[in-house]
Formats: C-alpha cells, structure tokens, sequence
DNA sequence: ATGTCGACGAATCGTCGA
C-alpha cells in the first residue's frame, strides 16, 4: 500500500500534473496541500474519472487540504476539533485497508512568516491544539497516519544551510520542539526509518534556482502510529515534477507499507 | 531588499502570502 502528499500550491494551476502523476503512480491514497479553491470548485469528477474518490475542505486563495483515495473515505473530520479556525488546514478521513482501516490525517501547517510575528504565535497555538487533538485521535485510532506540509525542517540536515539559516522560520527551536512532541505521540517519521541521501529536500524556493542549486528544506512529512512502524517498507520523495513546467514548489512523498 | 510564483481586485499592475 502507498500514501502520499504533496503541496500543489493551486488545484486550479496543477490538476493536469496531479492527474498525470496518479497515473504513474497509483498510490492508494494521497494528501494535497494548497489547494487554493473552495469545495464547490473541487474537481472531484477529474479525480473520479481516474479512479480515487475525493473529500476537500478548502477555501478561496489561501490553504485548503483534500485526500484522494482508490477506496471510499469515511468519518470525515474537518480543522482540529475545539480548536476555533478561521483557515483551512485539517482533513482527516478514515480509509479500509487489508490490516484494518487506517486513519489518515492531512495537514497544511502553519507558515508562520517570522518567529516573533502574530502568524509565528498562531502556528504555535495551532500546533499545540493539533498536539492535544492527535493524542486523543491516537488513542481512537491506532492506525494513524499524518501525512502533510508540516512547515518545519525537523532538523539541521533537512535544510541546505542549517547554520545561516539557524533560527529563522522553519528552522527554530520552538518549531522544532513541536515536532519531536508529535514524534513524542509514538509517531515515527518514516522517511528516517530509511538510509537516505544527503540534502533530501522535498521544498526549493522558486527564485534564484533553488531547484537547480538543491537549495531546499525538508518540510513535507509523513508521520506513522506504532502500529504501523513495523510496515513501513520505504519511504521517498519524488523530485520528478519539480522538473515540470510551471511546477509546484513542493515535490511529493511517498510512503510504502504492510497494511 | 532581492529573487519567483499564484490569486485577487480592478488593472492592464499592485499587493499579499509563501
């Protein structure tokens, strides 16, 4: 089985890649960040046409999160319960799987712009309420996945230049802190369940050649319960469509595992 | 500050967010 995510930054500009790239790779489930339109724009007949059902949540613009999957999605839940959001940013949909149903939680973490800035305290508000929230959806469903754009280099080889970047967005101590507490939940990072190579980057700026240069973070994650750990056979980031014309920023990760 | 995208409103570009 196959999970995957990518931030697509625009449905509306990257549907013909994110379709395209389905068909080469007929992951069973897919997280998509950014999508930039509101449910009533969501082209859940594109998808169905190639085979996967779809739920969205999204809004005009900014942010907005959908999984698409080959199975039905069930148990819909949309933002962090309790947690009062005027932003899109949660989806979480329950999935059959041959092992027993599987929880899949998509998220677009918040940017933050600037440590010290009134969007850096949001994305520490809004990572705590996702903290409190994933213990309890933990405790429901052992079978969790969290898949997403995190927003956060959880360390210093998952950024081209850790030390001229120490500190800054993506990059702090704070971010940081609030990752290893999700890891804390018993979630597992899967791509580090893996030899990799160096300067893996699943994000590169669009100026100044970052793509070219691998000038990139590493910021785009796929987290696993314990109870999956055991299952996870690979986990990679395909840099294959930051290569196509008008890409997304982001490339996707996927994850393969014993369901 | 800059670079580059994408979306928006009201331009035929300026502004914002990433």
């Amino acid at each position: 089985m196959q999970i995957a995510t990518w931030n697509v930054n625009s449905l509306t500009v990257r549907l013909p890649q994110v379709l395209a790239w389905l068909e080469a790779n007929p992951v069973d489930a897919l997280a998509l960040q950014e999508l930039k339109l509101s449910d009533d724009k969501f082209p859940h007949d594109a998808f169905e046409l190639a085979g996967y059902q779809s739920v969205c949540f999204g809004e005009k613009t900014y942010n907005g999160v959908a999984w698409i999957a080959r199975a039905p999605l069930g148990d819909v839940v949309r933002n962090i319960p309790g947690f009062d959001d005027q932003q899109t940013r949660v989806i979480a949909a329950t999935l059959d799987a041959p092992g027993g149903a599987l929880r899949l939680v998509n998220g677009y973490f918040v940017n933050g712009q600037e440590p010290g800035s009134d969007k850096f305290a949001y994305k520490m508000r809004w990572l705590d309420a996702l903290h409190g929230w994933l213990g309890e959806e933990i405790a429901r469903h052992p079978r969790l996945v969290l898949a997403g754009d995190f927003n956060i280099a959880p360390e210093d080889r998952d950024s081209y230049d850790p030390a001229g970047l120490a500190g800054t967005i993506l990059h702090t101590d704070e971010e940081r802190a609030h990752f290893r507490r999700l890891l804390a939940l018993g979630l597992s990072d899967s791509f580090r369940l893996f030899e990799q190579p160096e300067k893996s980057f699943s994000w590169w700026d669009y100026r100044m050649l970052g793509f070219q240069k691998n000038r990139g973070l590493r910021i785009d994650h796929i987290l696993v319960s314990e109870a999956l750990k055991a299952g996870v056979r690979a986990c990679a980031i395909d840099r294959a469509p930051r290569k196509n014309k008008q890409p997304s920023d982001h490339a996707p990760v996927v994850m393969t595992f014993d369901a």
